[in-house]
RNA sequence: GGAGAGGUGGCAGAGUGGCCGAAUGCGCCGGCUUGCUAAGCCGGUGAUCUCCUUAUGGGGAUCCGAGGGUUCGAAUCCCUCCCUCUCCGCCA
């Protein structure tokens, strides 16, 4: 959520932020209503004051004199109840726009209007050249028997996958590899839950707007599937005000993640790479409002990410990603995309953003100054390793020609040492 | 799932209808005193919104888990929800 304050300061700055973003959004009409509400808030709390003043006169008077009193209070009391019920309805009006005006993206994030034009910032390695017709990695691992697309679709339906034998135990390498890096790296490992209150979604930013890709529990719980860790994770300290001595706070969480896909129908039917559940360990950074000290821990979270590739020996690029096709709440998102070589392409595989106060501003989320002045925090979040979609890129880079996989070095403590998987075919 | 207890300021903990934004203690900040980093003494010490003034400052409203209700008036009474604790049941 963006500052209302600021948003009267600097509404060509939103305006301008909105367009760049692509999200349509009326801030004149918001204005308008916080104008407005200001004007009765003025009256209300003059009938308030009036009425506090008169209430303390009600103990002492009496008679005539308390009679007098009293008949003023409930006339009072009637203006009074209607200005309230107007100021009421324009505060949630304007709390409900408030919720979708986008935070404005940084000066350099490119301009564009979907993903086709993020701008690609990095490259390293180059997508993978064989000496054979390689396999695409679900029919590689079908031929393995390591996965069952069928028997998991009659539990759960389609996108979903069961994961077997030697693929299984590569699932758990990666999640643990990469939660073990990032432990390395200091950051506090937490296991949270999944299932969380709809407010987390709200206070992250994917309510409103994204109801349709997260599975709703009914009605008897107010509880939604997250999508990532980085909703229980960012909101670990929500409505919590920190000593700025704890900042930053470095966490690094492993679950399982659930998306519903809807419209994306045809999209990406086969395979692992577009699925309703699947494991992830996310990195998400807490910090104090300063936007130079942000950067650097976006940097510095694009960088974990990419020490995992790298350890993984997975070509890759980094996407600087446009206006258009950032999120209501992003400041800047860096994506990685990995080579997929089935798909004769980079596809998403980590995404760093980093958002300053919005998600801070909603979750309540703030830390106590030097000045001693309340202020709401910063955070950060990046992926570090997503199973499903790199199981796709380990098992299909690494594949030799006779049918078996090549484990990466970083990953073979916790397959038994085992420098490759499968057998001939 | 059943029975009970409770949620008050940074912390502890009073407060059962107006004198309570809230005693007291601790902590913290400023000052005094004492020849030494101790004790003592004095003063100060929450947040949000809004208006006026803007160097500073001042007025008002709201906030005692959340939301409703009763009342001229609610931290105090009633209802719903959330959370914590104890006991029982169940269970991984």
């Amino acid at each position: 959520m963006i500052d209302l304050k600021w948003l009267r300061e600097e509404p060509e700055l939103f305006r301008a932020g909105a367009r760049k973003k692509r999200i349509p959004c009326d801030i004149d009409g918001l204005l308008a209503l916080d104008a407005r509400a200001r004007e009765l808030q003025r009256t209300v709390e003059e009938l308030r004051a009036r009425q506090n003043a008169l209430g303390k006169q009600v103990a002492k008077a009496t008679g005539d004199e308390k009679a007098r009193v009293l008949a003023e209070l409930s006339e009072l009391k009637g203006a009074l109840k209607d200005s309230e019920a107007g100021w009421e309805g324009l505060k949630k009006e304007i709390d409900a726009g408030l919720l979708r005006i986008p935070q404005p993206p940084a000066a350099e994030v490119p301009e564009g209007k979907d993903d086709t034009e993020n701008k690609e910032i990095k490259r390293v390695g180059e997508p993978t050249r064989f000496d054979f017709e390689p396999r695409d990695h679900g029919a590689l691992a079908e031929a393995q028997g390591w996965i069952d697309f069928e028997r998991a679709a009659r539990i759960a339906g389609s996108r979903n996958y069961v994961l077997i034998g030697d693929l299984a135990l590569l699932e758990f390498a990666l999640m643990r590899f990469a939660l073990d890096h990032m432990v390395r790296k200091g950051f506090v490992p937490l296991s949270v839950p999944v299932l969380v209150r709809s407010q987390c979604m709200v206070g992250t930013g994917y309510f409103p707007g994204g109801e349709e890709q997260a599975y709703r529990c009914d009605e008897r719980d107010d509880l939604v599937l997250a999508g990532t860790a980085e909703v229980p994770v960012t909101s670990f300290h929500a409505g919590e005000t920190l000593a700025e001595a704890d900042l930053p706070k470095r966490y690094v969480a492993l679950s399982s993640c659930y998306r519903r896909e809807a419209g994306t129908y045809g999209k990406d039917t086969r395979g692992l790479y577009r699925v309703h559940q699947f494991q992830k360990v996310e990195q998400v950074v807490v910090d104090v409002a300063d936007a130079e000290r942000s950067l650097a821990h976006h940097r510095e979270i694009l960088s974990n990410a990419e020490e995992v590739l790298q350890a993984l020996e997975i070509p890759y690029r980094v996407v600087d990603v446009c206006g258009g096709d950032l999120g209501a709440g992003q400041v800047q998102k860096f994506d990685i995309e990995s080579w997929m070589p089935s798909r004769k392409g980079w596809g998403e595989t980590h995404s760093a953003s980093r958002f300053h106060e919005y998600q801070a501003r909603r979750l309540e989320l703030r830390y106590r100054d030097a000045q001693g002045k309340v202020r709401h925090c910063h955070t950060l979040n990046n992926t570090v390793a997503a199973s499903a979609r790199l199981l796709i890129c380990v098992l299909e880079n690494h594949q030799q020609a006779d049918g078996r996989v090549r484990v990466p070095a970083p990953l073979r403590p916790y397959l038994g040492g085992r420098e490759r998987i499968g057998r001939a075919l």
